[in-house]
RNA sequence: GGGCGUAUGGCUUAGUCAGGAUAUAGCACUGGCCUCCUAAGCCAGCGGUCGAGGGUUCAAAUCCCUCUACGCCCGCCA
């Protein structure tokens, strides 16, 4: 349940009734200080051609006797609501009480893929494009706390160049066994990839030896395919192993030959061809896209090669074809660059008379301060020495503290860091450019993963300390009189709503941004409210403790960062 | 040349789609708080012509137009 929803849906009711209306109005947060809630006046003053001021002062008098509300006072044109706390607490800690750790969670229906990383396996992960695999693994995790019923899809590209020249340099110059040592596969193999790149730049031969291979796959040549895919399966090993050091688990795997392979590429490239829009150039055929506004040089989409091969963006929508008949919604996390790649895709569909489209969230990369990482250049940062980094990090921290003979310092540390670089990540909105800083990727304080998880193991420490049997918690909301408390029940009434908007508007950085207000809010409460040495208000204060406890593990968890017992 | 995106205090950032009352936080900086449930914390202070210029409106960070800077893309690559 929804604690304000009950607030608002009286509002509407009481609000409706006086101005004899159907239509939906917003009922919005007044600035600090100016109530809960607030309706503005100025929308409805042309329809009745009265002033804002006066319709405010009109509805002011609906609600003087509503229990729900403490005050409700015309201002300047707006109606301000100053709730009853005691009424919204006793709602707050009941919906809390009774749904712990599905508190915030909703009942919503629907099959929902979200495909995200789907980074060539060509070598480890990188920051650069790190924000897909934790915005994905966020926006998944938040829809099925709404109820939806999820799936996470990697599409695994085992037909390009980039493999190409990685799976030639395997079987070629071997992997040095000193190299190899201790290392995880995906390092292992990015050498070999780097190597391969060199040669494929600097030596005519090796390129076409490698440009014959790719032809070969193309052309549906099984036995290399097969090759290519397991130099494929290899590299995601590592891969894997990264995502699921970062809690993130991948469901699905989808390779992007299995598509040649069963003919569906075929098919997408035959009913193409019927587009009206379609032409042929030199028997390579496209879909003109000068009809869909497009100019210059990028107005030609190319499905078939001159040799009637397909290409990349047309496996991609056999692929989407696919998927569309395994779900309701389908999500795709993408690097900013695959944008009018999948423009592309949406228009090809449009022409094949599919209805559906594939909903994009597009990511803005993470560079560096001196430019944009690369792999074949060497300039990059892994994620996996990000996450050594943030671990190693954490661990001094934890020892800074003294705290190594109290918690469990490999766990903690583990949690922390990794914590650290979700949230860091995940608080952004996608569409803003990054720049990586050690520092800031770091930071422990303040706007952090370790800020929500010390609130946390605080809320803990507070049950702990007072033997509190969580299955026996009681409150009386008269026993509430500090501004502290109000304040805490005033934002734990809005988790779900957070929520809500999180997962359907696809803003998954409203969550930490969320979690941020809630634990600063508590850790105020926690300096200035004694809770086990309190009189008569003790047993509530416990449960408010609770309440919050179980609403900051309930959004970490949709973050994917542990909610620590101690810290 | 064309397309898409971004621009808010020294740095990072919310609010922009659905215009409205004092523009949200964090970092940094200055000062204060551990005889009391974990100081990875709390309190106070400092700091903003919301990229520039026009327009619409009773009201613009928010809508419209023009411009600038930065990022990404424009291959019969992936």
């Amino acid at each position: 349940m929804n604690p304000l929803q009950v607030f608002r849906d009286e509002i509407a009711k009481e609000i409706r009734a006086a101005i004899k209306t159907d239509t939906e109005f917003p009922i919005d947060e007044p600035p600090e200080g100016l109530g809960d809630f607030c309706v503005k006046c100025f929308q409805f003053a042309k329809q009745f051609r009265r002033s804002p001021v006066e319709i405010s002062m009109d509805l002011e008098t609906r609600f003087s006797n509503n229990p729900l509300f403490e005050k409700v006072e015309a201002k300047g044109g707006y109606l301000n609501f100053y709730v009853n706390r005691r009424e919204m607490a006793r709602i707050v800690l009941g919906t809390v009480l009774e749904e712990r750790e599905k508190y915030g969670n909703g009942s919503k229906k629907g099959r929902i893929i979200v495909e995200h990383t789907s980074a060539n396996p060509t070598g480890p992960l990188h920051v650069g494009r790190g924000r897909n695999p934790i915005i994905g693994d966020t926006l998944a995790r938040v829809l099925r706390a709404l109820g939806y019923e999820v799936q996470t899809e990697y599409y695994v590209d085992d037909m390009g160049r980039q493999l190409a020249i990685l799976a030639w340099a395997y079987k070629n110059l071997g992997i040095d066994g000193e190299e190899k040592k201790g290392k995880k596969e995906d390092h292992v193999l990015v050498e070999l990839y780097r190597k391969g790149n060199e040669l494929f730049e600097n030596e005519e031969k090796i390129r076409r030896e490698i440009e014959a291979i790719i032809r070969q796959i193309e052309q549906g040549n099984r036995e290399i395919i097969a090759y290519q895919r397991k130099i494929a399966e290899k590299c995601m090993k590592g891969i894997v192993a990264t995502l699921e050091r970062c809690n993130i688990h991948i469901d699905n795997f989808v390779y992007e030959s299995e598509f040649l392979l069963d003919g569906s590429v075929y098919e997408v490239v035959e009913r193409l061809k019927q587009s009206r829009h379609a032409g042929c150039e030199d028997g390579a055929y496209y879909i003109d896209l000068a009809p869909f506004g497009f100019h210059g040089k990028d107005s030609k989409f190319f499905f078939t090669r001159g040799d009637g091969t397909s290409l990349y963006t047309t496996r991609d929508i056999a692929y989407h074809l696919n998927k569309f008949s395994r779900c309701d919604v389908a999500i795709n996390v993408l690097g900013e660059d695959h944008k009018l790649q999948a423009k592309m895709v949406a228009i090809s569909l449009q022409e094949l008379g599919v209805e559906r489209k594939p909903e994009i969230l597009f990511y803005s990369f993470v560079s560096l301060p001196e430019g944009k990482m690369s792999t074949r250049a060497g300039r990059v940062v892994y994620l996996d020495d990000l996450v050594e980094e943030a671990v190693a990090k954490a661990k001094e921290e934890i020892l800074k503290r003294g705290r190594e003979s109290k918690v469990d310092v490999d766990k903690v540390s583990v949690a922390v860091g990794i914590g650290a670089i979700r949230f860091n990540i995940v608080k952004i909105q996608p569409e803003k450019q990054i720049v990586f800083r050690w520092e800031e990727a770091l930071n422990f304080e303040g706007n952090s993963a370790p800020f929500v998880q010390y609130a946390h193991a605080r809320a803990a420490s507070i049950l702990r300390n007072g033997n509190v049997d969580i299955r026996k918690i009681t409150y009386n909301a008269e026993h509430l009189r500090t501004p502290e408390e109000d304040a805490l029940i005033k934002v734990l009434a809005k988790f779900p709503d957070v929520v809500d908007t999180a997962g359907e508007e696809r803003k998954v950085y409203l969550i930490p941004q969320y979690l941020h207000k809630l634990a600063e809010t508590f850790n105020t409460f926690y300096r200035y409210v004694p809770v086990l040495n309190a009189g008569e208000e003790r047993e509530t204060r416990i449960a408010l403790v609770y309440a919050t406890k179980c609403t900051l593990a309930n959004g970490l968890q949709m973050l994917g960062i542990e909610a620590l017992e101690e810290m």
